[in-house]
DNA sequence: GTAAATGCAAAAACTTTGCAAATTC
DNA sequence: GAATTTGCAAAGTTTTTGCATTTAC
């Protein structure tokens, strides 16, 4: 795992967290990486989970998943269609149909796992957001 | 739009809440609907925002974008791949590279948006929740 | 020794819910 | 008239933050 560059200090509690979510196929929430952590450092709070996967998300060194940003959005369009979304400023957009080039539909097998569906996101920024960075 | 059928009673409010939702390419949020729809409905409380707007949602009238479930998940594995959610148990696991065909990544063009990633994110039920329903 | 990081608890942010009153059919 | 829906406010849930104390370097 990529070693995060902007911590000064591997904390006895960061270490641990650290460890913890070096593992395959799992996607934990906060809470359920607070339990696991208290295993080994019992007085590790719910605030320091919380700061050092916010940090190490920002390193890019673990990801967030389904990140939907502090407020859920909704779309009164529901025929099937993707959205980009910039980073920036949270805003979302639909992609029309005829801006994503693909062959086919994408298709998965997985065992044990009935799919009906799927959604695709892009991200990115806008050109409000983009001319700030 | 497809009228909603478990609806029983077309209120004001609810009648002003569908209409306003009925735009292309706006994904607001509950908040952003609600003061919308108080321009024409002035005494709507947030909270028939939501109840309306989880119904619809329920109904497939409108989609919950980018729905995180209750809790944000976290990847420790920062390397690209796909992931697949049962709408069951809200779990989460890896979708093998192997397991997803098509010919080549999905590429988008959207004037004046710079486009740096995508997010793909299967949906289903797992053995479980499969066998539950 | 110094500054970063933690623990704790309080607050913030977002969403859901109980209930009396209003409204639709 | 009966039952759904609303408005209001309170509570629930998840995440963030302020600050004194601890800890890593």
């Amino acid at each position: 795992m990529k070693t995060p560059t902007s911590i000064q200090r591997m904390t006895r509690q960061r270490r641990i967290l650290i460890e913890t979510l070096d593992r395959r196929n799992w996607h934990p929430t906060a809470e359920e990486v607070y339990h696991i952590v208290r295993k080994k450092a019992p007085k590790v709070s719910l605030g320091t989970v919380y700061r050092n996967l916010d940090i190490l998300s920002k390193e890019g060194v673990i990801a967030k998943i389904e990140d939907a940003g502090a407020q859920r959005r909704y779309d009164g369009n529901n025929k099937p269609h993707y959205h980009v979304k910039c980073l920036g400023c949270g805003n979302v957009w639909d992609v029309p149909d005829e801006a994503v080039s693909w062959v086919r539909e994408p298709r998965v097998r997985i065992p044990d796992f009935t799919v009906t569906g799927h959604r695709l996101l892009f991200e990115g920024y806008c050109f409000h957001c983009g001319k700030q960075k």
